[in-house]
This record gives C-alpha cells, structure tokens and sequence, in this order.
RNA sequence: CGGGGUGUAGCGCAGUCCGGUAGCGCGCUUGCUUUGGGAGCAAGAUGUCGGGGGUUCGAAUCCCUCCACCCCGACCA
C-alpha cells in the first residue's frame, strides 16, 4: 500500500467529549468516527487491524473443530420469548416491528438462534459434540455506552456454542476452547490474565474470563504470583483473616464520637485501628405479592451486613445468600431510622430498635473487642463481643472483596490485584437452553437428551480499545505486530525531488512486500516530521527511514516504535532481510 | 432512568452576563520559498451559531419548548 493513494486523516487535537486515551487515540489517528451514542465508522485502518484479530481468531477456532456460520442480526420474537429470554432481556435489546407488526429483536447475543439451529440439524449423537461460531455485529442498548470502541453499543463478537451429548463431553469442549482462547490471546500479543468468573444462576465452576491487563479495567482481578490461582473479584474467595476468635478481655463502652460517620474517622478518632472497627451496612429485600386480584402488597425486610471496617462489601457474593438471592437494594435513610432508631453512620449490631437478621462476614465473626454503631447518633461502643455483648451472627458468610495481601484460598501465598479490561469468555451452559427449547437429540440408547451447552465470546472490537489502552505513550498507540494496521513503514524523505529517494525506497518496498511484510510505504512528500508524527500516533510498530542524507552515507535507518529513539544504521540492500528478520523472530516468539 | 453539564466552520475554542457587521488557532485551497521531528510568507474558501416557536426595529446573545451529545450512578464481549 502505497501512503499516496490511502487514507489517512490524522487530528492533532482529539475531539472533547472523548474520555479514555483509546478513544483519544483512535480518533485523533482517524481510525473510527462516531455517528452516535456508541456507534461508529470504522475506517480503513481500524479496519484492517480488526480483519487480522478476525483472521486468528478464524485459525485458532478452526484448528480446534469449530465450525463458522452466519446467524442473522434481526431475529424474531418467537425464539426469544421460548427462552422467556424476550421479557427477561429488558430494553438492553432493541426491539422492532416489521411491516407486518411481527416483533424481532438485533441480536444482543445468540443463543436462542443456534440452539434453534442445533435441534433443527443435530438428530443423532453420532453429530456431536459439534461447536458453532459466528463472527458478526451485535447490539446492545446499553444504558450509558461510553469509553468509545470499549463499549459501544453496536459492536462485533465472535460468539462460539458448543452441543454435547454429556457432562463430561462439555467438559472436554470447555477444555477445548479454554485452549484455543489462550493460543489466540498469545498470538495478539497482548498481556492478559485467564480468570475464573461468576457462574451466575448456572452455577458450577466453568465459567473463564480474558482479561487484558490495563490500569483504566472496569474488571479487578484477584489473582496469587505463587500459584495459577486467579479470579474476578466478583467471585474471589476473601478467606477469613483471623483463624479462630479470641476470647475479648476489654469491657463494652459507649463512647462518644461526635461526627464521626465512618469507620477510618472513628478509628483515627478513637486511636485505634482501622482493622477493630466494624462497618454496618443495611440491605433491603422487598417481595411483592397480590393479596387479592387488585391489590398488590410490598413486603420490605432489612438485612444488617458486617464486614471489617477497610473491607468492602461484595454485592455478588451477597446475591447468593438465602434469602436475597431474590434480589436486594440499598436501604433508605427512613428505612434505617426506622429500623434503628438511628441515622447511618452510627449503626451497629448491638440492640437496634427493632431485631434485624445479622449477616457478618468471616473475618468479623472471629474479631473481639471491636468497634461498631451504638445505633445512638454520636456514639460507638469499644471493647465489643459476640456472645457476651451481642448474639452470634445469623448467618457467617464471605461478603467481602478480596484486598490484595490476603493470603491466597489455596495457602500458596498472597493475593495480588490488577486491573482488566473483559475481551473474552468461556461459559457453560449446560442443558438451560436446550431444555427451554426443547432441543435434544437420540443418544445410543435411541432415547432424546437434551444437548448440553457451552458458550465462548469475544469482543473483536473491543480488543482494539483494550490494545490501545495497554500499549500506548504521549506520541500515540504502539500496536502489537499481530494485529497492527501495517506491520511497518517507509517514510521516503524528500519523496517529491530525489530520484534517488524514490529509487531506494520504491525497491525496499517491493522486496518487504515479495518477503511477504504487509508494508505501507509513505510517497506523500510530507516533511519529515509530519510524516514521523503521524506514523508513530497510528502506532505502526516498525520503521524505515530512507533520505538523501542516509543515502549519502549509504544508510537507511530502522526504528521500531517502541523502545525511545535508538536508531540502527542499515545498507540499503540489507534493510528488507533485517526487517524480515525482526518479524519472523516476532512470529515465532509469541506463539 | 435519576443527577450534573455542553451544543458557534472538519477539529479545538472565544463571543452569550450587558441584543447591533460571526471571530481565533489547527486543518483545507492556490502561489512562492523551505525540506531529517507536526515549515514560513501571501492570498483565499468554509457557518441554517443544535431544531422549532416567541419577545424586539434588530437575537449566537433574552424567554419557552424539543433534540443531540458528554460526565457521575452496583447485571455486560
């Protein structure tokens, strides 16, 4: 490709309302336009990067049995609503009618279509396991896109489903694509972390994100440097911190702190530490039944949660708990009042108003002589119990985060965090679909079974935003090879009057592109320090500069974009094999 | 959806309080000079001032209304 007869259309100042240095970066590299709220054009160099993400993505799933097909993007109600999926989906999907007021949906995801597909086509399990994957454009409404490409509404996904007979065969697939996911990460070139993740109603273990490592994640992973131990803190066990509960030596006492709602400012106000103080937080559930036809009644209970006063509570694992598996929300300010005969900030345990279940979590169950709420506005009480001062705790559960330096669940070690940003997920599924749907197939014993499932996703187009947020400085994205627009570029200087220019660096060009280097070759006569500047904001990784000056001297000079300024001299007949080499030791390095 | 904010040239912004010829920088066009880190000079082109309604002799500016976009808020690739 010649840099004359493409397109480029670089910014020097990046538009205002884009936030996240990938959003930054695209734009102002011209990559992307928006045309709305999470919806862009992808110009030809975002698209060629995304078109090589595909093309591994492709490879990898391929060699591991997959099978690509196309499913469509508009999809009618009717599966949807078999799944009960149509009601349960909310207006993150977007809905519409066509001409003839039938309803259908633009795919968030789809699980009802190949499920559809799979009890259509798969009679027998002499068909199975069979894996199913499309790469194609989803939409998802989401309440506030943002952060450009990271979470646009309109966006592709390679999304991946496997049919098996059984457990053990799922498993197998699961193991399978687990794999392929992990060749496909490596060969991007992108630093990430596999983490287990949150099964949800499914529940069991199989459930893997891909998580590539950037200080902006939305996603902390907990993870242990001496073990293979990782996992969304979402899901991460928090182990209790102290092994037994000491008996308490100190006396219960009202003491008075004025002001002071939270727990640090207790602590420093109190002298004591952080770590002797304990948080209360309350959670509503609210049921709601009819009581006859016309009346609908709410019946609201509170739940009073402990964790250690630095710790903070983990509304996944709460979920789980009996009793607010249904659901639950913050209580209000009346709520508590009411409740505690109190206002937040000095809630405790310790006789409330009106009796409360009490949810504490492992670590608080064995703490003695703590801190809490009095439940009198100004007061906490020191010196706290469980059995002496206050009953024991309903329920003893993990309600916190892991925080780093925790010791690991599996006693290797220390927990450390990183952030992440979501790329990838492998998910079982089990018999869900294929039972709502009714899909099943004749086993050996030429009875039906239901298929069981898994479902393996990943954001395409979110990878150009997680590589960017990774790998980038203050002149602009530093693209890993794998998936760079171009892999390198000749910035011919003084293009436009010297032969001997133009000589040099059209025959470079020829020989990179004969060895098979997908090059771009800048002929746009720019100054040198346009040309620099845009090729370096675009991130191309590898450089090659020819001028009349290196040429006076017999050089042309190689530089790659990351790494500072070190230039290696080169003689012109040796550039192409120096390159090449660089490349293919690249290729071979990463995989 | 709730709260906050912004809409003026392709991009970044000033002008709005206090109504009176629509501006600046970058980019774009033409010419000359320049040519190894976003060139200089000169001459240009580009705006329904987010839309609609109102007040006024006169509205980017004041009033009403609608829209779009951004930021902050616990289901997600």
């Amino acid at each position: 490709m010649r840099a004359s007869q493409f397109h480029l259309n670089t910014l020097k100042e990046a538009p205002a309302d884009a936030e996240v240095v990938s959003q930054k970066l695209m734009l102002r590299a011209g990559m992307i336009r928006k045309v709305a709220a999470g919806i862009y054009d992808y110009m030809p160099l975002a698209l060629r990067a995304i078109r090589k993400i595909e093309a591994i993505i492709r490879d990898e799933l391929n060699r591991a049995g997959a099978l690509e097909i196309a499913m469509p993007l508009v999809q009618p109600a009717e599966l949807w609503q078999e799944t009960g999926r149509w009601d349960k989906m909310g207006p993150e999907m977007l809905r519409l009618r066509d001409r003839h007021e039938r309803d259908f949906a633009l795919q968030p995801t789809s699980e009802e279509v190949v499920t559809d597909i799979a009890r259509q086509e798969l009679k027998s399990y002499r068909q199975l396991p069979r894996n199913f994957y499309q790469i194609q454009t989803k939409f998802r409404d989401e309440r506030r896109p943002r952060f450009g490409v990271m979470r646009g509404r309109e966006f592709t996904m390679k999304d991946g489903y496997s049919f098996d007979r059984d457990v053990e065969s799922a498993g197998k697939s699961y193991e399978t694509m687990y794999a392929a996911y992990r060749n496909i990460f490596n060969r991007i070139g992108l630093t990430y972390r596999a983490v287990a993740a949150d099964t949800g109603a499914i529940g069991g273990d199989r459930s893997h994100e891909f998580q590539v490592i950037a200080d902006t994640g939305e996603d902390a992973l907990v993870y242990c440097p001496h073990s293979d131990y990782a996992a969304n803190i979402e899901l991460a066990e928090a182990v209790p911190l102290l092994p037994t509960r000491q008996p308490g030596s100190a006396p219960l006492a009202k003491t008075a702190t004025p002001g002071k709602e939270t727990c640090s400012d207790v602590a420093s106000f109190l002298n004591a530490p952080l770590t002797s103080t304990v948080k209360s937080l309350v959670l509503a559930c609210d049921k709601t039944y009819e009581t006859d036809h016309f009346t609908i009644t709410t019946q609201t209970t509170l739940w009073l949660l402990l964790v250690r006063g630095d710790h903070e509570l983990n509304e996944v694992k709460v979920s789980k708990i009996e009793g607010l598996k249904a659901g639950f929300r913050f209580a209000t300010e009346s709520e508590i009042t009411e409740h505690f005969g109190c206002k937040p900030g000095y809630l405790g345990p310790i006789s409330p108003l009106n009796p409360i279940q009490v949810i504490a979590d492992r670590t608080v169950a064995n703490m003695s002589d703590f801190i809490c709420g009095a439940n009198e506005e100004g007061y906490h009480y020191t010196g706290a119990n469980w059995g002496r001062d206050l009953p024991e705790p309903d329920i003893i559960a993990d309600i916190r985060n892991a925080v780093a330096g925790d010791p690991s669940p599996d006693g290797k070690g220390t927990l450390a965090i990183d952030r992440g940003i979501e790329v990838g997920h492998v998910f079982y599924l089990g018999d869900k679909y294929s039972r709502a749907m009714n899909a099943t197939f004749l086993d050996v014993d030429g009875k039906p079974r239901f298929f069981e499932m898994g479902c393996y996703g990943i954001g395409v187009t979110r990878i150009l935003g997680a590589a960017i947020e990774q790998n980038n400085d203050a002149r602009g994205i530093i693209w890993p090879t794998a998936i760079a627009p171009f892999e390198a570029v000749i910035c011919a200087v003084g293009w436009g009057k010297s032969e001997a220019v133009r000589l040099e660096a059209t025959r470079l060009y020829e020989s990179l592109l004969t060895a098979g280097v997908d090059v771009i070759l800048d002929d746009r006569d720019e100054r040198p320090g346009a040309m620099f500047a845009d090729w370096e904001l675009i991130g191309i990784p590898h450089r090659l500069t020819i001028g009349e000056r290196g040429l006076k001297e017999g050089i042309v000079e190689y530089q790659a974009r990351r790494g500072g300024s070190e230039q290696v001299k080169l003689a012109p007949a040796e550039a192409a094999g120096y390159l090449t080499g660089i490349l293919r030791g690249k290729r071979t390095g990463t995989q």
